[in-house]
DNA sequence: CTACGATTTAAACGGTCGTTCAAATCCGTG
DNA sequence: CACGGATTTGAACGACCGTTTAAATCGTAG
């Protein structure tokens, strides 16, 4: 993913600073948009968590809009690497969708602040936003994609698999919301419990 | 539920405005905090659609959170009533858990604007957000019971109840996020298909 | 050390928004 | 009609926040 976009100030010559600050602020700024929402958290919470004065913020985003852009885009980019791998892969629906959704459980939790489509994308300008949803369309795509071949093969219990994949994603985008660190639970045990109930419900009854 | 409270003003005597009213204005506050979100829903925009001024809400909530607050207790009261009901009948945990969906998905789309425990409680101060929580558990808990209790009548596939809880209120939930009234699915086929997916139809599993 | 670009600071601006309040209006009762 | 409480208005306030900008500081190449 290009994290460096958009930077240039001053001189459009090597522009671009150093990429790793910019990621830095994308962390911060998930956690505060993921506690308070977009509106909600205010730019000086994100840059003082980074020991760093707001105005500073400015000199790597051109503004509040653009940093929830960039976390999209990051969170995006590495969802569809990792779709893209999982499609690749030579094994049945079923394992394939359960690799999927350990390694998303152990993306949201463990890379990412929790986040991932949570943060609330409606905030975005229109432009913005349609690029957005058309990335995250490619996912859903690939998603529902894994699950219609399950049926065709047998694997899963027929179903309207538009309808099985938004039940899996809001299952699992949710836990952003109930996850505690300090929890009993460590994210690998969650991702398996959810893997668990989440393909055996789709496996099971083959119906007839 | 008690929609009127905390709304005395000037005379304590009969206090108490109309109640329809403050329903109307919840509706709207649902409608906009899920468009927009809490902080992102200005309390103009509330009273505009509803062909009001912003400072005639404040003849019927304290503030902006009174009125955050009074949203979660109607939609938690509603919830609750329904969970009571649920769990009374005479029925065995797959039917229950069925019903519990249904009826939760209906509520959510058709009677709550695609509202529910969506609507971010982290604005609300700690004290409000604690008795917010409180009652949320007691849902939780119910629906936790009804799963165990599945388990232990060998209807379900053995597992974590509250993860599997989480799993369902998370993909349940998650549906005001994409549902459109306009769109292909009814609010009936909608719980159906989820229903059917999370409960299982034949309530296959049982391992071994 | 000096110079120069990269980075950071601190302060100020404009606008938005939640809230308050005194006055105006509405409406049923006597 | 006149009264009085209930409801609504419209304007004003104060605070917060996103953004801009000029100047200060840092770090490094010559």
């Amino acid at each position: 993913m290009d994290l460096n976009r958009g930077v240039a100030r001053r001189k459009p010559g090597r522009a671009t600073p150093s990429g790793d600050r910019r990621v830095e602020i994308l962390k911060s700024a998930a956690a505060a948009f993921r506690k308070r929402g977009y509106h909600g958290a205010s730019v000086d919470e994100i840059a003082s968590a980074l020991a760093m004065t707001k105005g500073n913020l400015y000199y790597y985003f051109r503004n509040k809009e653009d940093i929830l852009y960039a976390c999209h885009e990051y969170s995006l980019g590495i969802l569809l690497d990792l779709m893209r791998e999982v499609r690749q892969a030579d094994a049945p629906a079923d394992e394939k969708l359960r690799r999927l959704i350990l390694a998303f459980v152990h993306l949201i939790l463990d890379e990412l602040q929790g986040t991932a489509l949570t943060l609330d994308p409606e905030a975005l300008s229109p432009p913005l936003l349609a690029k957005v949803i058309a990335r995250r369309d490619e996912f859903d795509r690939g998603m529902r994609d894994i699950i219609r071949q399950g049926m065709d093969d047998g694997v899963f219990a027929p179903g309207d698999p538009k309808m099985i994949e938004f039940a899996v994603m809001g299952a699992v985008n949710w836990i952003s919301k109930w996850f505690d660190p300090a929890g009993p639970m460590t994210s690998q045990q969650i991702g398996e419990a959810f893997a668990d109930y989440l393909v055996g419900r789709a496996v099971g009854g083959n119906s007839e």
